[in-house]
DNA sequence: CGTTGAATTGACACCGTTCAACGACAGTGG
DNA sequence: CCACTGTCGTTGAACGGTGTCAATTCAACG
């Protein structure tokens, strides 16, 4: 069979990697017709503002976006959203986010209408539990990241930040052998690690003399992922993907 | 008419200082019913581990409760909770946590199964959207979490904490003329912070010193809030309370 | 009145910030 | 073709914030 990023271009990464299998047929067509508009964008630019009133939420089809909140004139990140990520489904229920939406290099968007999101929520309990789902596993990454803000140094946070964007990217199908593809700059890395560019990049030498990962402009390279997640003190099972928290049968109930 | 907090002793705080308002009569009766057994808890007590698959969830009624992860013999808080938080609620769709549940001194709660959960999100859409809402409510202050952690430095983050948790308190009608009370110690209050206990000794001192806050065992004691709430670089509008982010009539169209 | 957990203090090393400057590279226009 | 420009990456040095270890005081409670 066809698999599903053929046949649902826009939405067939939803929950790939996780319980991507509790959708059924009619659920993924319900889901990938929900899409009322696709947009392109070239360039870095904010699709949503912090506290601006919306009435969409924004599917990721393509490249990145990352949640962003600026204060005192120095911008810090507290997401990244790869391609399969129901961005700002949460918008649908909070109305007005406390962040901006922002796309990181290339990157294509679907947007669907909150009336949609709410006939789905009336109709189709299934999907909308798994709509749910999706917001719960933002959730469970907020929850790593401030744990592993306090828990390590700035150069092993990186190295978080890392195994936590490849495994997330190879769950939806985008990872490569050794890293994976990514118009991340050094600043986007310090601003969601909480350092400065300066340390970042003194981090970031770092990680390239110890062999743990090496960072270039559009590509990160990791020769030992043992190394890399050792380093990092990673462990995917708060990513909720298939395996990791042995967690299949559950989710089939939840069918 | 009698308030909330009599009328439905179990589950009268849940959404109060938010959209409490948008519940029906009949939903806080369904809510209030849901509640299958209460339990009393003295001391400090694990009441969910990391990993443990589970099919209730546990509604606070009384006292606090931290969301906690160990880790290389380390303890770090994530999350903290107060009366009238559905504290994991998102275990209904996860089935295992990535965090430890842990009240802190006396503390009463109320589970709700997951079949009951389940029948409510079944054929009561309005407040099972409800229930959303209120994990995403958690995730926004997951957001902020790891902001704060990210911008300020220890003493800072302190005071931001402090703030939250007063206000937090107030939404749900437990705070007082000029701070609160709550069993927290220096060291919990470290390990929510990303700090040491004995760092965090300073950073208190540093706050009584600058007349910013006062910390007691069991006693929070603020002169002046404007001071501290600047110092801590807090605004309350991801706590989405009433009048915060002026949403109300949007959260009235929910209902 | 002794025990226990919590709070406090001082000294010292390390992590990270800041400021200042420079280097590498791609895109642009003369 | 080259100079100009802007963004990103790199480096050094001084300084402030925080962790660590060790020791002591304090408060609550049996």
């Amino acid at each position: 069979m066809v698999d599903d990023v053929t046949r649902f271009p826009l939405t067939g990464r939803f929950l790939m990697g996780r319980s991507r299998h509790a959708l059924g047929e009619r659920e993924k067509e319900i889901l990938e017709a929900s899409i009322a508009e696709v947009r392109d964008f070239d360039k870095p630019t904010r699709i949503l503002a912090r506290g601006e009133p919306t009435s969409r939420s924004t599917m990721l089809i393509d490249g990145f976006i990352l949640r962003t909140i600026i204060e005192n004139d120095r911008r810090y990140v507290v997401g990244i959203q790869v391609p399969g990520d129901f961005v700002d489904l949460h918008a649908y229920a909070l109305k007005r986010l406390d962040h901006d939406i922002v796309t990181l290099g290339r990157t294509k968007v679907g947007y669907v209408s909150h009336d949609t999101i709410a006939r789905i929520h009336e109709n189709e309990p299934h999907l909308s539990r798994l709509f749910w789902f999706s917001t719960l596993l933002d959730a469970a990454i907020h929850r790593q990241w401030t744990l592993k803000l306090q828990q390590l140094k700035a150069s092993r946070r990186v190295s978080h930040r890392i195994a936590e964007i490849w495994k997330r990217l190879e769950m939806v199908g985008l990872g490569r052998q050794s890293g994976f593809r990514s118009p991340l700059t050094q600043t986007d890395l310090a601003d969601m690690c909480g350092t400065t560019p300066i340390h970042m990049n003194r981090a970031l030498a770092e990680l390239r003399r110890d062999d743990v990962a090496e960072f270039r402009r559009g590509l990160v390279v990791v020769r030992d992922r043992e190394a890399l997640e050792r380093h990092g003190d990673f462990d995917p099972a708060y990513l909720y993907g298939e395996g990791l928290l042995h967690v299949e049968h559950e989710l089939d109930a939840l069918a």
